[in-house]
DNA sequence: TCTGGGGTCCTAGGACCC
DNA sequence: TCTGGGGTCCTAGGACCC
């Protein structure tokens, strides 16, 4: 028999920021950005909560909901800091631990009982040494499955353990509505509440093909979670094996929407380089390349081109990023623009020999400007666009938003932005 | 309400090959 | 010349998670 822990910190960004301000504590803190700023809520303190402030929720939004809440940017190096600490802690627990977002992670403590004693004293145990390291609280779900482990820990909020024995699953998520179950969202509600099925209960009652016939292979998988079993490519494969990335994506919603066209040639010209960055901080290529356009009305398009050779230089994304977005841009104004870097590869594609040169050049060059980068930070260095005119430089280091208007005339300068270096 | 940024996985059609 | 079916790659879109 298995034995699961899922441990997910209590709302672990504010938390954080607590710990750095004390003033915080017990007041409406909001962590994510300005209120006025495009954006979401990315952590709510619980005072906040008590407004009906929520993650994912518009700040602006949560302004209108709670406006004496502080609203902060927060600190995304700290957050990592602590996430590494909470990891120290769990791995002393056992070594099958993996981190499934920044705050939240499963353990198999399968045969450990003679080590750390039953599963609630193990979790008490764990509690109490993740406190110590961080001054922070979690919450603890225990189950045979890592399904109802999750859904547990979140039912043990705030600042709780919850285990089910085996055999209680099925009674104990029958009476929880269908949206606790990781993977139902929105449209999937939406789509179980039209037939009727509102609770986990009714789902485990429906003969599973039915569901498949009008859910597909994805709703089988659906069926086996509402008896609380591991189905589905979710909790695939053993705890504790990392896994490579499969993808390495940056993108950026404009703070007012720009057509503008160096701007907008700009931003993909830096999106390619975080790209390319995080590409060989990884030591992965790219074989392909994706873009995403966003118009105002939010209607979203991807583009993506399966190069020839896999790549992880700055210039060869940030052109086929550009020769994407020309093809598919309709002029109008747009809110985001993303660059994306898929099918990677350990290995860099066939190459000529000519190519094999020139990408060596870059290497050095780039190894040479990551250190920079590494120093100094990302504006150590104001762009890596050799191939760009010198006006795309100036400008991706400027914060494209805050550039004064300009003429029409547009025509010299996407000529040049073609020119190759 | 006016909607971030970083990801994973799934589906489905068409091309292309055998 | 008309016609299969399977497998894999490419591309676009979408649901979902934190």
């Amino acid at each position: 028999m298995k034995l699961y822990f899922h441990v997910d910190m209590d709302a672990f960004f504010v938390s954080v920021e607590e710990l750095f301000d004390p003033s915080l504590k017990g007041k409406p803190v909001v962590v994510g950005g300005k209120a006025d700023q495009r954006g979401v809520v990315s952590a709510a303190s619980y005072a906040a909560r008590k407004y009906g402030v929520h993650s994912a929720m518009p700040l602006r939004t949560a302004y209108k909901l709670c406006p004496q809440a502080i609203f902060v940017e927060g600190h995304r190096e700290r957050y990592t800091e602590y996430s590494r600490k909470v990891y120290t802690v769990l791995q002393s627990f056992t070594p099958r631990v993996e981190m499934a977002s920044i705050d939240e992670a499963y353990l198999d403590m399968t045969g450990t009982e003679r080590l750390h004693g039953p599963p609630l004293e193990a979790a008490h145990k764990l509690h109490n040494a993740v406190k110590a390291a961080t001054d922070l609280n979690c919450s603890v779900g225990i189950a045979a499955s890592r399904m109802v482990a999750k859904v547990c820990s979140d039912q043990a909020k705030p600042n709780g353990i919850l285990w089910i024995p085996p055999g209680q699953e099925a009674n104990f998520l029958a009476p929880l509505d269908v949206r606790k179950i990781p993977g139902v969202g929105k449209v999937t509600e939406q789509n179980l509440h039209a037939c009727g099925i509102r609770k986990v209960g009714d789902l485990a009652k429906l003969d599973p093909a039915f569901i498949e016939q009008r859910f597909g292979n994805w709703g089988l998988a659906l069926a086996g979670k509402a008896k609380g079993l591991d189905s589905g490519a979710w909790f695939d494969g053993e705890i504790g094996e990392g896994h490579d990335p499969k993808s390495v994506s940056h993108e950026h919603t404009f703070m007012t929407d720009t057509a503008d066209t160096d701007t907008l040639d700009a931003m993909l010209v830096k999106l390619s380089e975080k790209v390319a960055r995080r590409l060989r901080d990884h030591g992965v290529w790219a074989r392909t390349v994706q873009i995403k356009l966003r118009y105002s009305d939010f209607s979203t398009f991807t583009r993506s081109k399966t190069l020839d050779h896999a790549t992880q230089i700055d210039t060869e994304l940030a052109e086929a990023a550009r020769s994407l977005f020309h093809k598919a841009w309709t002029k109008k104004p747009i809110r985001l623009l993303g660059v994306y870097g898929q099918q990677l590869e350990e290995n860099e594609g066939q190459t000529s020999l000519i190519a094999e040169t020139r990408t060596d050049n870059w290497r050095k060059a780039l190894a040479a400007v990551d250190k920079i980068r590494g120093k100094y930070g990302d504006d150590g260095i104001v762009s890596l666009a050799a191939g760009m005119p010198a006006q795309f430089r100036a400008k991706v280091h400027e914060n494209p938003e805050n550039l004064p208007g300009k003429g029409p005339e547009k025509g010299p300068m996407k000529e040049a932005g073609n020119e190759k270096g």
